[in-house]
DNA sequence: TCAAAATACATTGCATTACTATGTATTTTG
DNA sequence: CAAAATACATAGTAATGCAATGTATTTTGA
């Protein structure tokens, strides 16, 4: 079970696939990062690795559809918090349409 | 509409993605390779190029999950038809569960 | 008490894969 | 008879997940 050719596939198949879950996440409440890992292991079967989340948020940003400003915590670590865009909501709806078509596709494939 | 961002994202969204429907199209016929490029067109929105085709038929190969064989036709080019090998099936399976299992969660963050 | 785990951010370099461009060759179509 | 379609293939580039590594603070459990 679970063979290399797997595992190997589904870090592929999280190419995309994980842009597209954060800015789910990110629709209707703004997170931090490590709330964002938390948020997606809660929600799904992915693993999410640091090294793979904060690239992507900082590609996100610089692309426009999300924002983020420092919250300085009364005790700890100050939180980086991130918010969809004007932009990262529109895009956000292409890309669901895109997902959906593909979806219903793949499901039809599998009967 | 389709922006560059959302373009990017689809050729991303295509890695693994491809090899999953490629997979359960060979499940119950074998096919060339001109043929699955049709197939793919013809059941999902993906467009996909030759030179991601064959490649990755190679890799699916290399794998253990497909084999090959040379058909001369009476006219033409010979085409090289491609089938799933039992470990081929097998991974297919563990594939399908993972998948089902992803898309019901981001079906959830759908809503 | 104090070491380990959890929280919270981040970067570097590697491995993988889709795609453009390019190449060869045959057959069909307008 | 030229263009498009059919049919295979590869080289090089771009993009992204991830392990490894680093810093720093707070909580937990033995």
């Amino acid at each position: 079970m679970n063979s290399e050719f797997v595992q190997k596939w589904q870090s592929q198949v999280k190419k995309g696939t994980l842009a597209f879950i954060l800015l789910n996440i990110l629709k209707d409440n703004e997170f931090y990062g490590y709330e964002l890992m938390e948020q997606v292991r809660k929600f799904t079967t992915i693993e999410i690795a640091e090294g793979t989340l904060y690239p992507l948020m900082n590609r996100l940003k610089k692309e426009g559809l999300v924002t983020s400003k420092w919250v300085e915590q009364e005790s700890g670590i100050p939180r980086k918090y991130y918010q969809l865009t004007e932009t990262g909501v529109a895009t956000l709806l292409e890309m669901r349409v895109y997902w959906q078509n593909l979806e219903t596709s793949i499901q039809k494939l599998l009967k």
